[in-house]
DNA sequence: CTGAAAGCGCTTACAG
DNA sequence: CTGAAAGCGCTTACAG
């Protein structure tokens, strides 16, 4: 007769129940290729199976100095450009033998801390730190943050392996897109202070602008964030009169508020004014007019992270900053400026 | 001279510095008001400080059977409603002085099993299972789990604690509302045979209407996934002369789609037809028209789950069936049957 | 091919 | 108020 255990079985309630050492059931369980008698192998298997043995993985972890883990640290998977590349992440992390630690912070710096604090305790054996509006340590370096890792978006730390998306670059060639479709009065969307990659996109534009001799404006909306406020800040700006011919959003969510406060005060998008965003939402496809967009790799660079973490890990050198670019999406929300009639 | 140390400083090596046993070290560190001597808790700290010292939580979770860590099972995150679920089971967990573990499956049964499996074998203290559309793994029974378990969003599971929106209840009232307003011949968009949460939507609407002795009709379009398979369906419905004057989708994805179909058949909504959906994405008010739904009271949800897990875990008895009820929301893409003209 | 034993870093009665 | 010691469940040289 059995006794009974409290809890979950061991690997010794399986040794014994096997007949073999411990030693030996954790080299059937967890070293597929170490050799073991092929019968002695399938006792233990049966063993395991009868008493519905699940390896304890802190044991493990504790015992290896190493957990298979790595902790991704976001400030919030609400917002689909995060939800993607948090799912890119843990697809290629477990395709590589890792698991994944969600640490969500909510945008905030203090919480940003704790997470990191609590995924290091939990032993990660590396981290990828997306980026996020307001909770940036800037200036950490790795040795600062005594665990391998790398960083996704714009980032003011230096040292660390970083993926990101040129933000200047996608910035400048959604203007200058625009500037082609005869554009010369802008407005902006953003919330530069705090989100580097909108902050880059601007400086994009910018770049772009001042590149051009020719006479044009630009008004700079900052401090949005989201779609309310893009709404209520161009709805202002209708009543007020608008006198920009189109807007780009730093983001598709602003150009989703921009577009409504448009329909609302009934200019015609893209007929009187032009809208364009980044990231491409899949939402932006299906709106109407559908949205035209700078569209970011984020998978691929989800991907892309877990790969770099993977040669740092594996001690092989890390590429230093790795550089994606945006894809320009041709929809309906832009079009050729309509001069006055 | 003090020894280079290979790997993140141990109690031990704070206990050396500070001079004191490592049990002492492990009171001042993880029993805030275990009664130890003001200067000797002081001089761990420093030395805790001083050597950068993170406990690890494996070593502990080993120790006490206990990790204090909940495991969420989801099939994805990149849907507004499981994201906004996990962060609100994320943030309650948290204030409770929970950690949280998130298993990602893509939906897939295997891949549930295995992420429920990874849970066990970090030894999450429970489990919150969010429905999904195939992966449930019907009849499986608290027992056979092993470890606690709520189950959120309807599922086939027998005997566990399950919060839940009357799914059945909010169809029903869905269709009364869209009854109310005149019409008569419906079209509902759904995937009847994986998820469950839709299935209910759907039997309420036919629960509505065969309560009905006026007279209507119902065609129901399965197997839809996204907004293109709505946009795909309603598009060929539309060129084989729409006869019905309001669609009800089984959700706001499966909604916008058909928003846009209609609008690029030229078909007027709400004027020619009405649409509505459930859930509410945040997305939903900001499109044009702005499409009236079922909101569901998604985070609530998730903390209901987590306090449901904590009264199991706590050896309380939880409630068995936690009923939430969805909300009407009335705006723009529904009015009135237009007679035709 | 197999086992005995030390060790991973903590917690917690048990003594004092 | 403090410490010595056993134990949590694994892994991994080291022997054989």
């Amino acid at each position: 007769m059995k006794r009974l255990k409290i809890g979950a079985a061991s690997i010794r309630d399986v040794a014994q129940a096997a007949g073999v050492s411990v030693a030996t059931v954790s080299r059937v369980i967890s070293k597929p290729d170490y050799p073991v008698a092929e019968a002695t192998r399938q006792r233990v298997r049966d063993a395991a199976q009868q008493l519905g043995f699940t390896p304890n993985a802190l044991a493990r972890g504790l015992a290896r100095s190493r957990t298979d883990t790595i902790g991704i640290v976001v400030p919030g998977i609400t917002n689909p450009y995060n939800a993607v590349m948090v799912e890119a992440i843990d697809r290629e992390a477990r395709e590589n033998g890792l698991r994944t630690l969600l640490g969500l912070t909510s945008g905030d710096e203090d919480r940003r801390e704790e997470v990191i604090e609590d995924l290091v305790s939990r032993r990660a054996d590396g981290l990828i730190i997306c980026a996020s509006a307001a909770d940036h340590r800037a200036g950490r370096t790795p040795a600062q943050l005594g665990v391998p890792a790398v960083l996704v978006g714009e980032q003011p730390n230096p040292g660390f392996p970083m993926v990101k998306t040129d933000n200047h670059r996608a910035g400048y060639q959604a203007t200058e897109y625009l500037w082609s479709l005869g554009h010369r009065s802008f407005i902006y969307l953003t919330t530069r202070e705090s989100w580097h990659d909108f902050h880059q996109r601007g400086e994009g534009m910018q770049a772009f602008l001042s590149s051009r001799s020719e006479r044009h404006v630009l008004e700079i909306c900052d401090g949005l964030f989201g779609e309310v406020d893009a709404y209520r800040r161009i709805s202002e700006a209708c009543s007020a009169g608008l006198s920009a011919t189109a807007i780009l959003a730093s983001t598709d969510r602003h150009a989703l508020g921009a577009l409504a406060a448009l329909t609302d005060a009934h200019l015609p998008v893209p007929a009187g004014v032009s809208v364009m965003g980044f990231d491409d939402y899949v939402t932006s496809g299906f709106i109407r007019p559908s949205l035209t967009t700078m569209q970011m790799p984020v998978a691929e660079m989800g991907r892309t992270a877990v790969a770099l973490l993977c040669d740092v890990l594996g001690g092989k050198p890390a590429e230093h900053e790795t550089l994606f670019n945006a894809e320009l999406i041709e929809r309906g929300s832009t079009a050729t400026v309509a001069d006055a009639p």
